[in-house]
DNA sequence: TTGGATGCAAAAGTTTTGCACGGTT
DNA sequence: AACCGTGCAAAACTTTTGCATCCAA
């Protein structure tokens, strides 16, 4: 099973209908480690010979996100929004607003910091 | 020395000018816990019989941002940027994308969580 | 008096929406 | 055939800017 056909699936399964367009923006959003904004997308597709308008570029991401299988988030003082693949990981990150760092983190370092939170707090934390 | 002399003192300091409208701004942005909008701020003012316009509102919330009197953010999925007044302190969040939750995190339990991650990541962590 | 502060209206930048047409199931 | 996907243009929404006037130092 090619990386097509798990696209295919991947959409199917969402609910969502196959299409040129779809595949290839999610096919792009795999391939990046770094969330990328609706324009880089557009113009990605574009370097690929796909055609498509800025206005299906933000319909599809949004029909993505809806479903799941993308994440927005709007962070630094940029005004446009990120979107990147949805790994299924529940990712977690330190954003310093003082210096505007942003630090992944995983998760088992993440929960000796949780324990050592619910500890000072009296908050349970479940999420 | 009152509330609005420190603020004047502040301003001064700052190399801005005392105007009504800049010291209400400065006021209302120390008095919130949590960050405002442009537009709320613009709505406080109204509320508290201060005529400005929305322009100087933005114009007044850039100032105290280059001065480090103030501090702007954007997070959330939101188009608006949130303003905070900068205490001083450089504060963290942790937030997580998946649920959008936002939680202040203040250093005792930090400084915890950082050598747990230098010990797993062999990164050193000096801010 | 001089330079910053302000209002107004217009512009700019990003994202959304209405409508008509095209493609997938 | 039915319904979703798509392009285009216009609208919406937040923020910025130009210009004339006002006010603090």
């Amino acid at each position: 099973m090619n990386k097509e056909t798990d696209y295919k699936e991947t959409l199917k399964h969402a609910g969502l209908k196959n299409t040129k367009r779809r595949i290839a923006i999610l096919e792009i959003l795999e391939q990046q480690v770094h969330p990328l904004t609706a324009e880089q997308i557009f113009l990605e597709l574009n370097r690929l010979g796909i055609p498509i308008s800025q206005s299906t570029v933000y319909r599809e991401l949004d029909s993505l996100v809806s479903k799941d299988l993308a994440v927005k988030i709007k962070i630094n003082n940029s005004n446009k929004a990120l979107y990147e693949y949805n790994r299924m990981m529940h990712k977690h990150y330190l954003i310093c607003l003082g210096c505007k760092k942003m630090i992944a983190i995983d998760n088992s370092p993440l929960k000796i910091f949780e324990k050592a939170l619910e500890k000072q707090t009296q908050f349970m934390i479940t999420d």
